[in-house]
DNA sequence: ACTTTTTACAATATATACATTGTATCACAC
DNA sequence: GTGTGATACAATGTATATATTGTAAAAAGT
């Protein structure tokens, strides 16, 4: 699995637990302190490689853990 | 537990990992593709915050997970 | 003591994430 | 059909991670 693979389904993974969550990207965004919710559709279209501290920011808001938005298995593959 | 704690802590877990494999700095950012070993010791002093990308390599070069490098309880706090 | 390896630290250049604003589209409610 | 909220996408500026090279010091081995 490729860093742009990767990225891509962290993204897909990303909008789902989101959208689970019920929370618009901007909301996301405040809640996490990123400035504007632009920039959870880049990271959720995987257009961006994105900081650990904002995955983190994100594992705690939306209470979820690596593994729900990483597929361990796939990434060593 | 802020960016500034989590990054340091993730350095820290990140040397102890890294020396456990019997790795150099220079060895590790070499199977990770990294251009050079500084980067890997920016990561461990905790002065920058890397990339997910960076994170999940360091994952698979280190034959890790991610609760090795970051301590999930004390994240939440 | 000497050599070798590893790590720390500094400086500069480049690539890229993030901030900010604006526009357009899409979906849904009314 | 109109209005409203959410998302996609573009452009520009700023902050920062990474690339690259160099020097020095610390650590480890001989």
């Amino acid at each position: 699995m490729n860093k742009k693979e990767i990225l891509k389904e962290f993204g897909r993974n990303l909008k789902a637990e989101r959208n689970r969550a019920g929370l618009s990207q901007e909301q996301l965004a405040e809640k996490i302190g990123l400035s504007y919710g632009q920039v959870i559709g880049t990271i959720e279209r995987g257009e961006i490689n994105t900081s650990i501290s904002v995955v983190i920011a994100i594992m705690n808001a939306l209470n979820i853990d690596f593994e729900d938005l990483f597929d361990i298995k796939n990434l060593m593959k």
